[in-house]
DNA sequence: TAGATTGTTAATCGATTAACAATC
DNA sequence: TAGATTGTTAATCGATTAACAATC
């Protein structure tokens, strides 16, 4: 019999990674069960939220038990594609670039960043921890060379499309984009986007929602 | 008359800095005129939810004619709260601390850089820009003697919590959270987040989103 | 005036919450 | 078995889309 999920909404998605932090952090302090009342509860979501949400990849829990952390765990790591690996780029090598490169976590979840690329002449041939930062001339050469899945993707503004399309044509398929800037990209491309200056914004709105009538 | 205007939607206001950005490019190449057609192909929404969401704020065009960039720029400015200026400081001074430091776009839009922390003697003392970085025993007599609006907080994730206790209790009431990690605080402090990890994830499960009935 | 496009109300769609039978 | 809690259906709520009168 053929399978027909019904394609998972972007809503239930963007949450699965703090599904997945908050079941790391239980297991962490050794706790094996946990019920959707109770991970509510530590989320701030309804428990029917949470059965909903994991109920559109499958049946993770037992009825009058709840759901073993380990094994949850586990199905939502899968879910995020965190069994594979994924071979990584960083275009853009300046501290934003160093800080991620830096970040463990990314490499206990198998994500491996091959090597960093950027215009300065003062950054090529450098060493951020064991990763080398190449001249972009390198960069078709350097994907043309080895399975690249995942570009991330730190340059100046206004360099940021330009290279977004150099990256598309190489074939690359994903890009976690820091670039403050929405990216133009085919439909087979995914892209991520954090956007800092998004994020500020939201804030010094917050600041001053309030103040108006109140 | 007492205005009784519906608190807006989150929803709606993470689509702001989004408008502003926009809109800022347009008037950058001199664009006088947009309707909320035209601004719906650009950003890829729809008129019809362009023009609720404005409306929530009021009414900013005029009909048969569209918006006026530069009106509906302020206009979108003043709702950020954008219009005021914001003295901030930066506790952890690792590369995503100097990544935001360096970071141009928040200075223009009147975000003050006025310190670093760090409990990292190699750091104390050095100069980012003209942002020094101070010893994290002199946050509480800095933050008393200068008007603090926001906290950006790049710090390892094991001191995140507490780093937060403490900014909240020196009466800071908005934090920028760059630590992968959902921080508690009291309901006068607004919390913005910027996840790289989350984001990271979401785009690993994107990658393999199609593979399992395509 | 005629054409265009807003502001706003009504209809639809999707996401969240509630309820409860299934079952561990 | 009784109690608990899931999986899932139904009800509600909120967000998006459609439609159109107001009006520039």
């Amino acid at each position: 019999m053929q399978t027909f999920s019904k394609r998972v909404s972007m809503t239930v998605v963007k949450r699965l990674p703090k599904y997945y932090q908050y079941l790391t952090d239980l297991q962490d302090q050794h706790i094996e069960k946990i019920s959707s009342k109770e991970l509510a509860a530590m989320m701030g979501l309804t428990a029917s939220q949470i059965r909903q949400d994991l109920n559109s990849f499958g049946a993770y829990g037992q009825q009058g038990y709840g759901y073993k952390v380990k094994e949850l765990k586990e199905a939502i790591r899968k879910i995020l594609g965190l069994d594979l690996q994924y071979n990584c780029i960083i275009i853009g090598s300046g501290n934003l670039g160093h800080a991620i490169v830096n970040y463990e976590r990314f490499k206990e979840e198998g994500i491996h960043f091959k090597a960093m690329f950027d215009v300065d002449p003062d950054q090529i041939g450098k060493k951020v921890g064991n990763v080398t930062v190449y001249h972009m001339d390198d960069l078709d050469a350097f994907v043309a060379h080895h399975k690249i899945d995942i570009c991330i993707l730190s340059v100046p503004q206004k360099v940021g499309q330009e290279t977004t399309d150099r990256v598309v044509e190489l074939g690359i398929k994903a890009i976690l984009n820091f670039v403050p800037l929405d990216l133009t990209v085919p439909d087979d491309v995914v892209v991520e986007s954090v956007n800092i200056t998004d994020s500020l914004f939201t804030l010094t709105y917050l600041i001053n929602e309030d103040d108006d009538d109140e």
